[in-house]
DNA sequence: ATCGTCAAATGGTTTGACCTTTTTTGTGCT
DNA sequence: AGCACAAAAAAGGTCAAACCATTTGACGAT
C-alpha cells in the first residue's frame, strides 16, 4: 500500500519476447478464425510453411502442435495427407474440461451443481426450439434407453446421450458443449455408485418421458421444471440413498 | 442397419499408431494429473527427458508444447529456468472457450443465454458460502465501479471483475471458470453498444448494491432472483434499447 | 555498495538428413 | 484388357548435433 517501499515506480511494462513458434501459431490461428480458411481447407505443407516463414521445420511443427491441441487443425499422414483446418468441437472442449476437472480437483458436488445450472435452461430452450429431427432423435434414444435398462454400463452411456440430445435441441452450442464436457465426468462419478438399481433406472426412463412430453408440447416452463427436478434427484441420491423415489416427478 | 451391406465384418479394430510425442505427452499428463507432481514442481530438463525417454529433443518439445497449451506446464527461460508443473487455470479455459466461440460462430444471443444460465445459480451459491474476504472484495470492486462510472472502458472492465468476484464467492471453480471464460466475449459484444450510457451505468451500480445485500445477508433466493433480473436486463437491452429501466429492480 | 564481466544452465532455433505411411504410377505377366 | 506387384512420390514423423538467447550467480574492479 505504501508508495515508496520500492525504489521506483514501474513506468515500463514488462517486456516479453515472443517465441517464433508462438508468432506463427498466432498468425495461423488468426487466419483460421477469421474464416479465411473454411473447415476442411488444407494448409500449406510443413515444408511450404518453412520456406514461406523462414522458420525451421521444428518451430513450424511446434506451432502446429499448439493449433492441433486447440482443435483448429488436424494432421493426416501419407501422400495427400497434410494439415486440415477444423473447427473446435465438443470433444476438444471436453478433453480440456476433463483435465481442468481432474487438475483442479473439482468436487463431485461442483459437477452436480454445474449440471443443475445447465440442464434446466437447456431443457427450456429445447422445448422452445426443437425441430422434428430433434424429437425423432430423442424418441430413439429413449427407446434404446428403455431397452438397455438391464445393463448398467450401457444404460449409463445412453442416458448421457439422451441428456446431450436435449441440450443439442436447445440450439445453444456453447451451453451444450459445456454440458457435454462434464457429462462424462458426471457419469464416472455416479455410475459407480451402488444406488444404481434397476428400479431407479425405470424411474429415470419415466422422468425422461415426462420431460420429452413437455419438450414436444413446446412448454418451456414445464420442461425446465421437470428437468430441474430430475437432475436434482441425482444430487439427493449422491447424498442420501434412502430418498430414492425423488427421481419420480 | 443391415448386417451384410459390407463385404466383411470388421473383426479387427482400426489400428492406429501412436506418435512418439503423443505417448510422452500422455505419460507426463498422467503423472501430473495423478498428483505425483505438485503444482510448482519442476519437471526434468528437456535434455534429461531426451536421455530418459530415448526420444529426440524435437519430439520431447512437441510433447511439452501440447501440455503447455493444456495449461499443465509452464516453461521458463534461462538458467534456473525449466519446466514447471501448473494446474489448468481460468485463463487457459478462457483461451480455449474464446476460440470455441469464435471458431464456431457462437451468437451473441447464445453467449447471453449462457450468462443467464450461469450467473443466478452462482449468485445463490455466493450468498450461501461467501466468506468475509469475499464480501470485502465485492465491496472494493463495487466502490471502484462507482468511481469509474464516467469511463466506459474502465467501467466495463471492473464490471466484469465484479461479476467474476460473485462467481468466485460461490466456491464452484468449474462454473466460475465457465463464467470467466465467456465474460470477456460478452463484454466485447456489449460494451460497444451505443446504449451504454451514463445513467445505465449508475443503474448497474444500484443493481449490484442490491445483489450484494442479498449475498451479505446469506439470502440465496433473493441473490438468485436479483441476479437473474440484472442479467436479463442486458438481454433486453441488446434487443430493444428503449426498455432501459429494466436494469433497475 | 554498485557496476561490469564472465561462466553456467536452461529453453529456443536451425540445419539436414533419414524413416514411415499413404497414394499414385508404372510395368510386366497372364 | 486386366490384374498383381513393385517402385516412386508426397506428405508427416523422427533423429542428431550443433549453435543462439536468456537468465542467474559469482567474482572482481571501481
Amino acid at each position: 500500500m505504501s508508495d515508496t517501499e520500492r525504489g521506483s515506480e514501474p513506468m515500463l511494462g514488462r517486456i516479453s519476447v515472443q517465441k517464433s513458434y508462438e508468432v506463427l501459431a498466432d498468425r495461423l490461428r488468426q487466419t483460421i478464425l477469421d474464416g479465411t480458411l473454411e473447415e476442411g481447407a488444407r494448409l500449406p505443407t510443413e515444408r511450404e510453411l518453412v520456406s514461406q516463414t523462414g522458420l525451421s521445420r521444428g518451430s513450424v511443427r511446434e506451432a502446429l502442435r499448439k493449433l492441433e491441441v486447440e482443435g483448429l487443425i488436424k494432421t493426416k499422414l501419407g501422400r495427400l495427407g497434410g494439415i486440415i483446418v477444423s473447427r473446435p468441437g465438443n470433444d476438444a472442449m471436453a478433453h480440456f474440461v476433463t483435465q481442468f476437472v481432474r487438475g483442479r480437483r473439482i468436487s463431485i458436488r461442483s459437477l452436480q451443481e454445474a449440471r443443475e445450472a445447465l440442464e434446466p435452461p437447456l431443457a427450456r430452450m429445447a422445448a422452445e426450439r426443437r425441430t422434428e429431427g430433434d424429437l425423432q432423435r430423442l424418441r430413439e434414444l429413449s427407446e434404446e434407453l428403455a431397452g438397455a435398462v438391464a445393463d448398467r454400463e450401457q444404460f449409463a452411456a445412453i442416458n448421457i446421450d439422451w441428456h446431450n440430445a436435449v441440450a443439442a435441441a436447445g440450439s445453444n452450442d456453447l451451453l451444450a458443449a459445456f454440458l457435454y464436457s462434464i457429462s462424462y465426468d458426471v457419469a464416472v462419478s455416479t455410475v459407480v455408485e451402488e444406488y444404481d438399481t434397476l428400479e431407479l433406472r425405470h424411474a429415470v426412463v419415466g422422468a425422461h418421458t415426462r420431460i420429452m412430453a413437455a419438450i414436444e408440447a413446446g412448454d418451456g416452463t414445464a420442461a425446465y421444471r421437470r428437468m430441474e427436478r430430475h437432475v436434482k434427484a441425482s444430487r439427493a441420491l449422491t447424498k442420501a440413498r434412502e430418498e430414492s423415489d425423488l427421481l419420480i416427478e
